[in-house]
DNA sequence: GTCGGTGCAAATGCTTTGCATTGAT
DNA sequence: ATCAATGCAAAGCATTTGCACCGAC
């Protein structure tokens, strides 16, 4: 139980949303370009949703909201998101892509749902923090070895039901 | 230097495409499907290939052997042995997918070429074996503490030039 | 008042599918 | 001989783009 929460997958966002979208105001006003009602509302939604999302996950959303957005501003502003190092995409299977929200810390993991053939299930994946000690190390280690400079890792575990 | 092998980039292949061709001929006897030449061609090309491919690079390797195969075939033949947990398929960009030929072993991880920003860059993603102590163990207990089974795992290196 | 932004619809590019013909068992 | 496989071309689908109008700076 966590203590001193009203709304628990809303209240963490709201403490984040105001640096994310500094960040993202900073690189906007950097190249020239507006920071528009329709990219603040698709940010907003975004930063809202726990988890992995999708193109069509921000679209839903944004239309309950009363703004309307049209399909093309929601791919241009997760662009943007990406190009500000805010929003990582993710591709856990063959239909679309999805997209992370990160906030300086990359995450660890994300458990992917399969059946038993290992095909992706309907279930939606699951982003969770799992701790790999000397992970970052040897990931380092193994891209450095090979003339590389790590920039990120990802864990992705495949699981089916038991 | 690898001692007594003449071609370095094909023998590993020859050693493994007799059990590899047995599970996929078990599993299209086992559904009453028939191994035909073209799907013989495909899976040979694919054996013949180090590392990560697509179904272009399959398309043009094939190609090359005179035996001509159709797009559709290359893909319903790539379909077919991810069914036959021979190749799985892998997404480390937007683009289209790749796969990867699968023996026993999972493979470790994957090396991704990104640029500064992030972005996927145009250079090819390397299949690398990286010894993570613990790794599977650490997985298997993040599946089962929250009621899954561990199917597999595989980690994803971002990289860029130094 | 200027550009850049937006929505729409058309275009794109990978992947899948329907259908008539061909071929493995 | 039969039933599935192939090739082709058309269809599907997520994502991108061109363009005319709109609005943030």
């Amino acid at each position: 139980m966590v203590s001193g929460r009203e709304q628990s997958d809303l209240e963490p966002a709201i403490e984040i949303i105001e640096p994310l979208c500094a960040v993202f105001r900073r690189k906007l006003k950097s190249e020239g370009l507006k920071y528009t009602p329709e990219r603040a509302q698709v940010l907003d939604t975004i930063v809202r949703h726990d988890g992995l999302f999708d193109a069509e996950m921000v679209m839903a959303k944004v239309k309950g909201t009363g703004v309307r957005v049209s399909k093309a501003t929601v791919y241009r502003t997760i662009k943007l998101l990406q190009e500000a190092g805010v929003v990582h995409r993710v591709l856990y299977d063959g239909d679309n892509a999805h997209y992370l929200l990160v906030y300086g810390q990359t995450p660890r993991a994300i458990l992917i749902p399969v059946n038993a053939r290992g095909e992706p299930s309907s279930q939606p994946p699951l982003v969770i923090e799992v701790e790999v000690p000397g992970l970052i190390e040897l990931c380092s280690h193994a891209a450095t070895a090979r003339g590389w400079k790590l920039r990120g890792q990802r864990l992705h575990i495949f699981v089916s039901a038991p």
